[in-house]
RNA sequence: GGGGAAUUAGCUCAGUUGGCUAGAGCGCUUGCAUGGCAUGCAAGAGGCCACCGGUUCGAAUCCGGUAUUCUCCA
């Protein structure tokens, strides 16, 4: 069990830290030390790969440092450098051992870390990387060796692996036999996925508690047995096997049967039980150090937020509320380390790129969001949006790691301050409903909550569980939490039944490695068909496509995938859509050939593809004119490419105004029938950078990456997705909508080509048939006007003149009055033209007569209405009720149906034959 | 992608099982009061109750669809 009971209290905190005193180190000391280090090892330093992932189905988030280095390890590319270390940011939101709801509760549990890390590309291997571990950690460091120790792998029987020897006699030479622990494969030996490269690993624990407990129990007992105070810090990975099929056609045949709970570790045995290893030819090294971590234990800290990457937060925090952290296990202490972890993810997410929003990763920031605001709301007391508030101190302690969130700095708070004030407002409402279900719940006189109403506070109003029950402890209830799980889980059975897509297993007819994109140049190519499979989403079936090589161009970068055809013999099929699945380009087609074995020709639909070209050209130039006239501070922020029209998104203040829309438009159009040749290159990142492209933080280290030039003057930036040869060919440029998406981010939807023609036929169109409508005015505008003003006043007089009416009826009717057993009664036949005048008329009668009764009948177009009205006193003295009147009385005379108030009720129906005699019924009840 | 909800005056929202001439607060206009302001008093303007269709004698209210927004889940 995780002891975070453990979070010492500030006496203690004071003693002692455990470690001999030294010098203090800055947390910016401790990380530069690191990339110096192996520098000076010859490795070239290279800059985090941004926290969000696209591109990859798997993975929302970068959750270790390897991430960016996947390909690298899997023989994909080449590295340009086979020495590499950098500090990665990562984010962690779920997993075996993290749980958002964790974070905060106790000293180390974080979202956003970063992961230090060296790396060898068929360099360097286990020699070398042990022995400048354990330089960087006594000797730069200078941690204590005594509280150091290691593992290595113990060998697997069942794999026929044995222990490893070498990293045993390497570590040797450092370290004291007694200190090298035995571990097995479940904690050292590391898998990137059931196949591929894979190897031993070794990782550096160090022991932080005081003296005087490792005189009671020996340090190395508690190695990997989640003792707070021994932990794990460095994990040295040494990749020097694959994994391969051995047997992948019965794995799959039993992984279709095998369904159950315990799936994981089953089916991990089952792997390796199909599977065989494979001595790699090129061995690497893959190294990871949570900096958080290795701080805290450099400072002598006993928790990561008491290192100075969090006080500074934390400090700035107590300012804003105006209370004090105090290291304890209280809500109130929580909340201070949940504000002060949660708005690094959300700050360095943000940056990024990724703008919180209701699905995938975006909806993993809103919900860190959230959580920190649910937390400064109720136990810091704080009600007003307060992690804006942080981000200039935050940007500023990371400016020379990570420029972006410094450079973005405005930005990123606006986001976040927009997102906090609209979750307050969601909290308000919660709180207006959470008042209607606590007096429901009074009143049944029952002291819980039922977990329906829990749940649809949650799912309705956003309105969190922990708020739910805090509320209802306040009022002496509690929540039905097991009706809650309950509730919970159907939904997420419904919500997983909904998107599970049943895929078959690929049927691959020729072995090539992954299908090579010719697109850029060649529309239509003959190929080959290398493997397909069905998938089954919602009842519907459709298949997947790969074919050796394609000039289909995969969904990537806003720009939406080729459709075209697919011919193999004599048979066409359509190719409805094209994406990508890492590196694989997958045609999707609702319909297979008979036979896929043949010569395949494919062939993109050239119109779509061109009026899509055009339509992201035009994105170029329309990115450059933003910032030409808003400024430099326009950066994309989202974009969406088709043959129909383009969507821009990106960061700007202020809605942009007519004129600058204008200015916008002119400067597009103007490149345009400049006709400049619109050239591509395909050159390092540092190169294009360089080159003045704009530097998107989006692009992986060492990745060639393609330029796309419009006058080097005038647009240069990354892109993969398709272009025309020159502007000249967008022929027209038309902005249609300008709106805002979120804070600080406008929109932009445009048109180009055949389509921005289309547009402005229609509007001339449209204007020449109202023109035409209104008898060609000479002032359009005016003319509508006009007519706008005409009809109001005419409307107004339509009313006044129906009133008119009614009062010239309703004197009619006072003359017509008789008193019957002293109620002044009238019943009368009127001509009106609405039922709505019946009941207008009756409160004429009202308020010019007493004690009445007044029954009014009318024929509106062959259709018999009623209204039947009755003074208070009247309903009262005599007992009588209007509603019964019509429905007893009334209803069946005229074949209908009514009903209203004690004073006031109408009914209408089919027959009008019998309108006097409903006045005769009426005035016989008196 | 799947569920739940919301849409009523310029703004924030009431409107209880279909029927009281659709309301409140703030804002706006006008008048009055105060030396001025904050403000107070009085009167008034302002609503196709999101849109389209259906059920009903009758719909802001019930049903279906569309749009937009919020929200939970994947």
């Amino acid at each position: 069990m995780l002891q975070t009971g453990l979070i010492y209290n500030r006496q203690f905190r004071n003693e002692t830290n455990g470690f001999k005193k030294r010098k203090f180190m800055t947390s910016g000391e401790i990380r530069q030390q690191f990339l110096d280090f192996f520098k000076s090892k010859g490795h070239e330093i290279v800059p985090s790969a941004p926290i969000v992932v696209k591109n990859d189905p798997t993975l929302l988030f970068t959750n270790a440092g390897m991430n960016q280095f996947k390909d690298y390890f899997l023989g994909n590319k080449k590295p340009a450098s086979t020495r590499v270390a950098d500090t990665q940011k990562c984010l962690r939101v779920s997993g075996k051992h993290n749980d958002l709801e964790e974070v905060g509760v106790d000293t180390y549990h974080h979202t956003m870390f970063e992961m230090l890390g060296n790396w060898s590309f068929g360099d360097y291997f286990k020699a070398d990387a042990i022995k400048w571990s354990w330089e960087l950690l006594t000797e730069v460091y200078k941690l204590d060796k005594d509280r150091l120790y290691v593992t290595i792998f113990e060998g697997d029987a069942k794999e026929n692996l044995a222990k490893d020897e070498e990293a045993y006699n390497e570590w040797k030479k450092w370290i004291g036999e007694d200190r090298i622990l035995l571990g097995n494969k479940k904690d050292n030996f590391w898998e990137m996925g059931d196949t591929g490269p894979c190897g031993p690993c070794s990782e550096i624990h160090v022991d932080c508690r005081s003296d005087e407990e490792r005189k009671q129990v020996e340090g190395k007992t508690l190695v990997n047995a989640d003792h707070p105070q021994v932990i794990e810090i460095w994990n040295n990975v040494f990749m020097q096997f694959n994994r391969v099929w051995d047997n992948k056609a019965s794995f799959d045949e039993w992984e279709k049967q095998y369904e159950g709970d315990d799936k994981k570790e089953v089916r991990a045995k089952k792997v390796v039980q199909y599977t065989k290893l494979e001595n790699l030819p090129a061995k690497h090294v893959d190294t990871g150090m949570g900096f958080e971590r290795l701080v805290r234990v450099i400072q002598g800290k006993q928790s990561n937020y008491d290192t100075d990457v969090f006080t500074g937060t934390i400090a700035e925090t107590e300012k804003i509320t105006g209370k004090k952290y105090d290291y304890s296990d209280s809500k109130e202490a929580v909340a201070f380390r949940v504000l002060a972890d949660h708005i690094r993810a959300i700050a360095f997410t943000i940056a990024d790129g990724q703008l919180p929003s209701n699905t995938g990763a975006g909806y993993v920031i809103r919900r860190i969001l959230r959580r920190a605001v649910r937390y400064y709301y109720s136990y810091l007391d704080y009600k007003q949006p307060l992690l804006h508030q942080l981000m200039p101190l935050l940007a500023k302690q990371f400016e020379q790691v990570f420029p972006e969130l410094f450079k973005q700095a405005d930005f990123v708070s606006k986001v976040v301050r927009e997102e906090e004030e609209a979750f307050l407002r969601t909290l308000e409402k919660g709180l207006k409903k959470i008042d209607d279900v606590i007096a429901d719940t009074k009143q049944e006189s029952a002291t819980v909550i039922n977990g329906k109403a829990a749940f649809e506070l949650l799912d309705t109003y956003g309105f969190p569980i922990d708020l739910t029950r805090l509320i209802a402890s306040e009022n002496n209830l509690s929540v039905d939490e097991a009706g809650f799980e309950v509730e919970m889980k159907e939904q997420k059975n419904r919500s997983r039944a909904a998107t599970a897509i049943d895929t078959e297993d690929w049927i691959v007819l020729h072995d090539t490695a992954a299908s090579e994109f010719i697109g850029y140049d060649t529309l239509e190519i003959k190929t080959k068909v290398t493997k397909y499979r069905k998938v089954k989403a919602k009842g519907k079936e459709a298949f997947q496509v790969v074919l050796e090589t394609t000039p289909f161009y995969a969904e990537s970068g806003g720009q939406v995938g080729d459709t075209g055809t697919l011919q193999i013999g004599d048979e066409v099929i359509d190719i409805v859509d094209t994406k990508k699945e890492n590196n694989l380009t997958i045609h999707f087609a609702e319909k297979l050939p008979a036979d896929l074995s043949g010569e395949a020709f494919a062939k993109v639909n050239i119109e779509k593809r061109f009026s899509t070209a055009a339509n992201h050209s035009a994105t170029h130039l329309l990115h450059a004119a933003l910032r030409k006239v808003l400024g430099a501070h326009v950066a994309q922020k989202g974009s969406l490419v088709n043959n129909e029209y383009l969507r821009f998104d990106f960061s700007h203040f202020a809605k942009v105004t007519d004129e600058e829309i204008e200015q916008i438009e002119a400067i597009v159009n103007e490149k345009i029938r400049e006709n400049i040749p619109v050239v591509i290159k395909e050159l390092p990142k540092d190169e294009a950078v360089a080159l003045g492209a704009m530097a998107l933080f989006g692009e992986k280290y060492g990745d060639i990456v393609r330029v796309v030039i419009m006058d080097p003057a005038y647009s240069i930036e990354l892109c993969g997705g398709t272009h025309v040869g020159s502007t000249g060919q967008l022929g027209f440029f038309k902005i249609q909508a300008e709106s805002a998406v979120a804070a600080g981010v406008r929109r932009i939807e445009a048109v180009s080509g055949k389509a921005a023609e289309e547009v402005i036929k229609e509007q001339g169109v449209l204007l020449r048939s109202i023109k035409e409508a209104l008898k060609n005015p000479k002032d359009l505008q005016k003319a509508v006007e006009s007519l706008q003003a005409e009809n109001s006043e005419l409307r107004k007089t339509i009313e006044h003149l129906e009133n008119r009416f009614l009062v010239g009826i309703r004197n009619e009717l006072l003359h017509k009055d008789e008193i019957i057993n002293g109620v002044t009664f009238v019943g009368s036949m009127v001509e009106v033209s609405n039922a709505d005048a019946l009941k207008k008329l009756c409160f004429e009668l009202k308020s010019h007569l007493n004690d009445h009764l007044a029954v009014l009948c009318a024929n509106i177009g062959g259709k018999p209405f009623v209204a039947v009205s009755i003074d208070e006193k009247v309903v009262a003295a005599k007992n009588l009720d209007a509603g019964k009147i019509i429905k007893e009385h009334i209803a069946p005379l005229i074949k209908g149906g009514g009903g209203g108030q004690k004073t006031l009720a109408t009914a209408g129906g089919q027959d009008a034959s019998n309108l006097q005699a409903v006045i005769e019924k009426v005035k016989s009840l008196l």
